[in-house]
DNA sequence: CAGTGTTATGTTATATTGTATCATTACTAG
DNA sequence: CTAGTAATGATACAATATAACATAACACTG
């Protein structure tokens, strides 16, 4: 496996949450952080198990990868994107987590993704409404279903099907 | 088929709806639709069919279900869940529709669901957003998966798994 | 009303996604 | 060291979704 630079960084963050948080950040948990990391796009499970076989000698099944997801999304080091059954590695190991509720901006055409930065207010103001209606605004996740521009595009001119990269 | 007349009136809103669109409103199709409504709450595809095929005396497959459902869905007279791959009746087939992104509250334990209504100027402020991220915002619909605050207290009280009515 | 194209449904098979269960290995604390 | 817990391996299976092709129902035209 080769990673970048960015890729360390990302490491060591999992790590030390890791630490703090008294779990273990085991060889394959890091190898499937890290081919999360560079796959860089949405994948299920069984994709991620796909690459991780290319990339990793150490062969792994989807089941261990289902059960790290899991773990991993856990401590908030990726995302589960429920409306596509995706996974995506969280901002917040890479350093840039608002640590709000996400809200992703998800194309159900293509599968790619969007994670929009709310303004504060915006999300005080839903939580407010989000508890009210016996919800829990905590630790929860927002995805919007859409179509992003370019399979807009693509529907109007009558090709469905056609998916861009 | 034991109908309400609430039922009644959602089917004619669909007729209506449906010869407006130039859709046909089959029996079969009216018959999941009744189903549905009267489930009134989440199903996926197979429990529905189950329930069909419990009420309905000519029985249905789920492959007929699905292609039902995504009809229905297309003429926006049902919503599908997609964060937990259920589908529930569109307020709008009961003439309460806002017509707006309709935001549901989803428990993701229990899968029980919350319509919430969203200000109109909360709405427009997203559309923007959404827009300027190059997406679509017209037909888009929001999910947060969240917890119930009953599916929340089971989780604290340590007894996972335990699922309320 | 017969013929033809289109839409809807039936039917079977299969792909994709997700869990349950139990065995084994690795780590951790006493 | 060893007993207990956490993590992973391995197998089976459940649940969700789609592909592909056949048949049936409808709708339009001549």
């Amino acid at each position: 496996m080769m990673s970048t630079a960015a890729a360390k960084d990302m490491v060591k963050v999992a790590r030390s949450i890791c630490d703090k948080t008294g779990n273990r950040l085991t060889e394959t948990r890091q190898h499937v952080l890290e081919v999360l990391y560079e796959l860089n796009t949405p994948v299920s499970a069984y994709e991620l198990t796909e690459h991780y076989n290319l990339l990793i000698d150490s062969p792994i099944k989807t089941m261990s990868v289902y059960r790290i997801l899991d773990f991993l999304e856990s401590i908030r080091l990726v995302h589960r994107l429920r409306s596509i059954n995706k996974y995506i590695v969280c901002n917040h190991s890479i350093g840039a987590c608002h640590h709000t509720t996400p809200f992703f901006l998800v194309c159900r055409s293509c599968h790619c993704i969007k994670d929009l930065e709310i303004a504060t207010e915006f999300i005080t103001a839903f939580s407010q409404q989000v508890d009210e209606a016996g919800f829990v605004s905590a630790g929860s996740q927002m995805e919007l279903s859409s179509l992003c521009n370019i399979c807009q595009q693509n529907l109007e001119s009558n090709s469905p099907g056609d998916i861009h990269d």
